[in-house]
DNA sequence: TGCATGATGTGATCTAAGTCACCTTCACTA
DNA sequence: TAGTGAAGGTGACTTAGATCACATCATGCA
């Protein structure tokens, strides 16, 4: 049905200037797309045919090394749009997407995308503005790996993850962390076993309290402090 | 002279497809701004007013640690723009601007790009399209950072240069390095006595020959190989 | 109920990279 | 042409983080 179709459109950031009318069209040529957990949507490297909508569930886009090592670059979740950069750049996929979850997608033509873009100059303003806000957070994790140890680089994820999913409570704010300790490390650029020990190293210097996927956060302030600090 | 400053926008990916009496309009209110050696634009978090167009110079977007160590995100030599993503997403500046030699820039609002943006789809589609390349490279960044080792970034530098400003010689490629190990140490994510070091296990494992700054490559594969290749 | 399977915890060890201290070389200009 | 400051080189040492090898611990599902 295009109608639910135009509905989750209508709320990513990319599609939500455009007329009911415009998107019709666009929605008209999409076509479907299912992933189960760890599926994989496209690899880094393959020529981009177009875009997808995420309409539910949430996707991963990463690189591996050679090694088999990931290297999270941006998770995403419903609902937006992931492969922008290929549809407007014209080069191949920059990174491997994977469903982290059950996912619905949307694919939209890369033809279809700039020939709306062309004629509705709001849509290439949106895709200006989303690359661009991609790019800074991209900028930003750049100087994390680059600069900031491992513990202050959990400690943004955890203090991230309080921001926008926090409980308050009366000793602090707790979160319920929904990552593997895998996961977490293909985020933060490091292994399994020091995400362990860096939690532990975190509880010793009294930044959290955790215990197995609850975290509490007794002072935001102190771990927002610690992850922005010097390395000495 | 505003025929100069036209001359100059139309080099640009972001501008060239603009009428010229659409980039005399933004010409006219284009800011000359000259910069020394070294010499600050901008800061990383600063309000952004408008974006730069590099005249004749160059300049490198760095973002610094509180113990002062820089890593720098991208280079960008004339003639070219900098400063695009706070336009379009109308946030602070991402990341600190410095100029790497004299360099002469012009500066223009960001209300008189968004507004020719709205009125041309070319230009907006233009700075998806330039954005989005921005991005890519920048991914790349977050993989050789995250993923690779230092003689593997190292290697991948020399790559870089070989490939634009390499001559073919009978032995193989020679380059001439204009960067300091400093600089390369804050592009490659590391420190200068690492690259001094790293410089000479690339010539003990005899992928290049070094004489202060200039180098050899006798087998560009082999370098490309190991800049790719594995840890272990 | 029980056993795969994946997630986590932990000790032992290794090593790439960072740090410090100092020296030499180079280039520019006073 | 001496002197100053930046750049490059190098030895000695430290350390964060990676690796390996196991030992639990959950938990779904057969």
């Amino acid at each position: 049905m295009p109608d639910d179709k135009i509905t989750v459109f209508k709320q990513t950031e990319l599609f939500r200037d455009l007329d009911e009318a415009v998107l019709e069209v666009l929605a008209k040529h999409s076509i479907l797309k299912h992933l189960q957990r760890n599926e994989i949507l496209f690899l880094a490297g393959e020529p981009a045919k177009g875009l997808y909508v995420i309409a539910s569930g949430s996707v991963r886009a990463f690189r591996t090394s050679s090694d088999g090592r990931e290297q999270v670059i941006h998770v995403e979740k419903a609902v937006t749009t992931i492969a922008e950069v290929p549809v407007f750049d014209n080069g191949n996929y920059p990174s491997t997407v994977a469903a982290e979850e059950e996912t619905t997608l949307y694919f939209l033509s890369k033809q279809d995308v700039i020939k709306t873009a062309t004629a509705h100059p709001q849509l290439a303003l949106a895709a200006a503005r989303l690359i661009a806000s991609r790019l800074r957070r991209c900028a930003e994790l750049v100087e994390t790996l680059s600069l900031r140890e491992v513990g202050q680089r959990l400690a943004s994820v955890l203090l991230d993850e309080a921001r926008n999913n926090g409980i308050e409570t009366s000793n602090g704010i707790k979160i319920k962390l929904r990552l593997t300790h895998n996961q977490l490390a293909a985020r933060i650029g490091t292994v399994r076993e020091v995400v362990t020990r860096t939690f532990i190293r975190l509880q010793d210097q009294e930044l959290i309290v955790h215990d197995g996927k609850d975290i509490l956060i007794p002072d935001l302030q102190a771990v927002a402090a610690y992850a922005e600090s010097a390395r000495d």
